[in-house]
DNA sequence: CTGAAAGCGCTAACAA
DNA sequence: TTGTTAGCGCTTTCAG
């Protein structure tokens, strides 16, 4: 077994205490006595035991990342940024996928309570926080994370999806398309709604309208069956703006199949910009959300709220949202012009 | 706070003994007496605290997953894999990202270490496992993943590397390409090498020969610039075999831009099959991992080891790979084989 | 500035 | 079958 700090203090003839304090409260020891015991630290290659450590002090280094799901690379990006900030702060982050299942999200809840972690970072999987409500009540740090803070007494770090939506519908609206399909994901994802109210707002205002089309994930088998079916039931348009990415490149192999080209007869318009998007075969136009940033500013805000929970103030942090224009989208054709 | 074993063993009239004998030896306690204390529990809201038990029984229900990264798809199947595994066992799951640096791999070694988890998953960052042996030593229980385990004392999951290229090389053998390119990654990552061994032999022994090439690392950046300055180079080739599906995703973009056809021009085959590679523009023909169950079997063997240490014997799981043949690559034309 | 001692929540002998 | 007790490794008063 690993040493512990009393063979640390043997070693260094000095008390328990004292090596706790050179651990923990440097400033109150004296330099020659701290020396001597870091000596010893090395020497036995003293690794400090985390759980003993947090038995104690009711302080754990450790963080609980609960996300629908990791596999869609918005939320890998935004774990990388968790993890990076994490680590930087010597934290630890258990990694947790819902599958947008609360009774999955409850049986995770439940073991990072058990685990006694220090904070816990969230995408929940419901509107409601009533499951979260016993951990704050254990003073756990939660914060919510890609999801506006409803209430007081979390923090929590978003990206703005109305302006996210309404950016994508300006572009549209911009290249002149006026016959605009919305490809929708399940009715109760935040995230979505608001994104779909900037898009109906923006449309709206320039005296345009929508076809709304509902997948029922956000994945890419999603997307091209939702297309698919409606492309069968006949609809006419020349813009498509997507919920998400994913369900882009899943309509656009529909479309690609049914004959239509990108973005000649239909221009593409995804959502999260995230890596493939720009590497797929025809590069996709995306409302860029800085999803690094949004982990490493949800990570920071439990970590600093972990540290000093006393002098905590809740904060909301909102990331704004951003268009990059790429080559599935374009002016709609001088042919559409003239059938409209 | 919330409540702890002496609440529940008040409120049920019992003493702590007979509560934490409920927990973890139920057979050797009295029905009527666990159904008082299960009632108290009930009652309190009673969660274990999982650290302190670990504390006293020197037996954490927590892995850490060491990968080079989850943004990789690869990986994050993996991931899925083994924390479906874990949470089924109660277990939890620590992410660690080494970006393939040592320094990292390290950094993040001593924080498990620290935290005294149970058991590692690594993919290791470099041949060398000698940062392991501390580990070991300590009785922590080490599986890698993705690589097969040189010794004897570590547990491994891998699948057959060397088979996987020779698949990928007999495919493109079989559509009648004589003049092949591979597209390799870094020159010491384990699995690559093995790849490419696989494909080498089966040219070899069909007569046909392999330029080499050679990305620095494993992402679509690196493969678009890798193809990209080797046809700049001009190279005459029919097919392509790559070290991975990002590779291939990068290199295609390359190859579309300098005006070739897949796959007309030339055919293309990845590794991995990542989702991605199926719902590409152009479905990439791929040689399939099963990458969740490698991620589960790997779980499932850590955790083994974790809850029996003693009666544990260490195995190495080896899954096959599986050529999923899909448009990126047919024939090779007419004209080329003419032209040869 | 340093040491001694109490105890965090729990498990595992050992007694009863 | 149940209760009692001694720590696990560490932090934190409180004295010295």
């Amino acid at each position: 077994m690993g040493s512990s700090m009393k063979d640390v203090a043997t070693l260094a003839s000095v008390s328990l205490g004292t090596v706790s304090n050179v651990l923990n409260h440097p400033e109150l020891v004296a330099p020659a006595t701290a020396a001597r015991v870091h000596r010893a630290i090395r020497e036995l290659e003293f690794i400090p035991n985390a759980p003993a450590r947090q038995l104690r002090s009711r302080h754990a280094r450790v963080l609980g990342l609960v996300v629908p799901d990791i596999a869609n690379p918005f939320f890998t990006e935004v774990a990388r940024g968790v993890e990076d900030a994490a680590l930087d702060a010597g934290y630890v982050v258990i990694l947790c996928n819902s599958d947008a299942q609360a009774e999955r999200e409850d049986r995770y809840l439940a073991v990072l309570e058990s685990q006694r972690v220090g904070g816990i970072l969230i995408t929940p999987a419901r509107k409601s926080l009533k499951p979260l409500g016993r951990l704050l009540g254990n003073g756990v740090a939660v914060t919510l994370l890609d999801n506006d803070a409803p209430a007081q007494d979390v923090c929590s770090a978003s990206v703005d999806d109305r302006m996210g939506g309404a950016l994508a519908a300006e572009h549209a609206l911009d290249l002149g398309h006026r016959k605009i399909v919305w490809l929708a994901g399940p009715a109760d994802i935040p995230q979505v709604a608001d994104r779909e109210l900037g898009l109906m707002s923006a449309v709206r205002h320039a005296g345009a309208s929508v076809q709304r089309l509902a997948a029922k994930q956000m994945t890419t088998a999603s997307g091209e069956m939702a297309m698919e079916s409606a492309l069968s039931q006949g609809i006419d348009f020349t813009a498509l703006v997507c919920a998400n990415d994913l369900l882009a490149l899943g309509a656009i192999r529909a479309l690609t199949r049914a004959g239509l080209r990108i973005p000649d007869d239909i221009s593409v318009i995804g959502y999260d910009d995230i890596e493939f998007a720009a590497s797929a075969a025809i590069p996709l136009t995306s409302v860029r959300q800085p999803k690094y940033e949004l982990g490493h500013a949800a990570a920071k805000l439990v970590i600093s709220e972990c540290e000093d929970p006393a002098s905590h103030a809740h904060q909301r942090v909102q990331f704004q949202p951003q268009l990059v224009a790429r080559q599935s989208s374009s002016p709609v054709s001088a042919s559409d012009t003239l059938r409209r």
